[in-house]
DNA sequence: TAAAATATTGAAAAGGCTTCCGCGATGCTC
DNA sequence: GAGCATCGCGGAAGCCTTTTCAATATTTTA
């Protein structure tokens, strides 16, 4: 650990923190408001831009601000008017993934959540949740008048959870599969959809003994392999589950098994992710299989590594822009009050070389 | 689109949003106090857990909130107590990317902040801020009561602006290549260091015909580049830059121009980042050339994905788990007022197969 | 020119919580 | 049994803004 030159420790400044020049008397509007000769009342208008202030006045206030660095207190600000202007989202960790954000398209959608949320004025509240058993993980979110709205990623295996306080909590949307008769406002990709077309791309370019890698412990995989295997058995296709997992360490070894134990050359392959589908490639480079020659293989999620992979990797794709402007129009709408509809987006299959021959 | 069924809109529940059995009369301290029989200031200090009411009366004050959902207005106790709990991350966007959080290693350290922050208590308000010139995208945040402290993440062009704030602002704390001389407390990988160890590791394996593959627009690539070239000059290696956009479609296509405009066979190379390395992995796969056969590849940063390449990917690895951890330690110094070092964490490299002959 | 309307501003009341101060009541010492 | 420390709790001040409400000052209208 090299250390570097630190001047931190300014023996000049050991007091009071105050800005260059002394003018960091002013920490209140009353401070200001003493400054400009008026009251506290006024250029709290002043500040806020409200046209019941003489323009001159409201300009000259504003101008003392910005020159001695006065921003109001947002705490006081966010109590009296019981207006945070922040949004919570939260990321439930599932009992699996010990304590740690892993899913990076997870990550993805948060980086475009903090676009969107931006642009209309809202901050953002980061929590990642350990659940406990209890609804204790979002309740100490909602119940505490700390944010407007909150925006739950991904339900891990919290769904009830989410449907209980759904009920009681409206500014609630979540990302997610939708199950029908729910009651909390979902968006997310039509998984099963997705799982469909992909299996039926394989079979169109010419694999008939397919598989499924990846497990399916999340609610997403899931449907994902059920209308990959509702695909398959409906143009009557061979088609197996190899369920590795996607995390550790383990997973080139794991898929070298999976692929072993399957009795039939596998064809045509669909990955429960990009992550998996990529390992996949690796292991069968690696035994001499070739792609898309031997094997074909179809990711999901399409990251930004998908199109870099040795082959390019054939993926269908979320829209997570797309998913993170419905979050927040929805959330948006939701906190006024108004009614909304959940919403499964549609994927696309970005077909690029691990497919084609 | 597809909708999904939703019974969102429950007539039954119009007017108040009110809990399940009509027992959410309870909003207030003062609320809860009169429903216990004990005045406000017993129920806040129950419910702080302080040691000044009797254990009985603090159970059953506790019992009571969790019955009725109660929990303490977050805002109110923030601006009485002027502590927030909340730590204040911040992403610079540079001019270049628009609007997009787009690096995965920040995502990533973002994760391990999330863990450790939440490790001891504090909540996390996410920016990511689209610096204007002035310093206010900062000051915004750190001006206005809203946080007890900052993390920078990334100092993009903006190490200057950081640096001004810096020097009023004490709990700051950046992720980011340290400069000696400077106010500001920051917490990143010794990328020259880095560099150098790519090199050498390159040479020792044989290679002897050397380029770096990415830009060195932001100062941490231009410490890896800087770190590389020195480390090849002393050993008297030929060494090029062959500079490609890392975000752009176009990355393909640039690296291969960039491959045949070297008018040397290149041996081995030093990429700007994983991701750069991995589009020239497969780049050199098209092209016939043998990896680590014909050429050697070194990535940066060991994202998940780097094992998973075909070959599998040599690469400087940045702890960044580990860099979170520091960040965190160093920002509670601070904000305690202790005075804190920099730390630039040497990096380490994991040897894969991309270097494996 | 008087009356009414408008434009600005000040004073003060929330907003919900934490914490200092002080008062009874209890337990202890000698 | 008197004096003293402790304990448990109620009362009230204060954190800093925003937002009425009312009061002046300035215009406009009749």
């Amino acid at each position: 650990m090299a250390d570097i030159d630190d001047r931190t420790l300014d023996p000049t400044r050991k007091g009071e923190p105050r800005g260059p020049d002394a003018r960091r008397h002013v920490r209140t509007l009353a401070d200001l408001a003493r400054l400009a000769g008026v009251s506290a009342g006024t250029v709290s208008r002043a500040l806020a831009g409200k046209t019941l202030v003489n323009v001159e006045t409201r300009d000259r206030i504003q101008a003392l601000a910005r020159h001695h660095g006065f921003k109001p207190n947002q705490m006081a600000s966010k109590l009296r008017t019981g207006r945070t202007g922040v949004i919570g989202v939260v990321i439930p960790l599932g009992q699996d993934r010990r304590g740690q954000i892993s899913d990076p398209l997870f990550l993805r959608l948060l980086g475009h959540l903090a676009d969107e949320l931006a642009e209309c004025g809202y901050d953002i509240m980061l929590s990642r949740a350990a659940p406990d058993g209890t609804a204790d993980w979002l309740e100490r979110i909602s119940g505490s008048g700390m944010v407007d709205g909150i925006i739950v990623i991904g339900q891990s295996d919290q769904a009830d959870v989410i449907e209980q306080v759904a009920h009681a909590y409206r500014p609630l949307v979540v990302w997610g599969q939708g199950r029908s008769g729910q009651t909390q406002c979902t968006v997310g990709t039509d998984n099963e959809l997705g799982g469909r077309i992909a299996v039926e791309h394989l079979l169109a370019s010419g694999a008939r003994h397919l598989a499924f890698l990846g497990q399916t412990g999340a609610i997403e995989a899931a449907a994902r392999y059920r209308g990959a295997a509702a695909a398959a058995q409906s143009a009557g296709a061979p088609f197996v589950h190899l369920p590795v997992d996607p995390a550790g360490e383990a997973m080139g070894p794991q898929i070298d098994r999976a692929l072993a134990a399957a009795d039939l050359p596998i064809e045509g392959i669909v990955a429960a992710s990009d992550l998996v589908a990529m390992a996949a490639l690796r292991i069968l480079h690696e035994r001499g299989r070739a792609v898309p020659g031997d094997v074909r293989i179809v990711g999901f999620d399409d990251l930004p590594f998908a199109a870099q992979t040795t082959p390019p990797l054939t993926t269908i794709r979320q829209e997570i822009a797309q998913g993170a402007r419905a979050l927040v129009e929805r959330l948006k709408a939701r906190i006024e009050g108004q009614p909304t509809r959940s919403l499964a987006m549609p994927p696309r299959i970005v077909v690029r070389q691990s497919t084609r021959s």
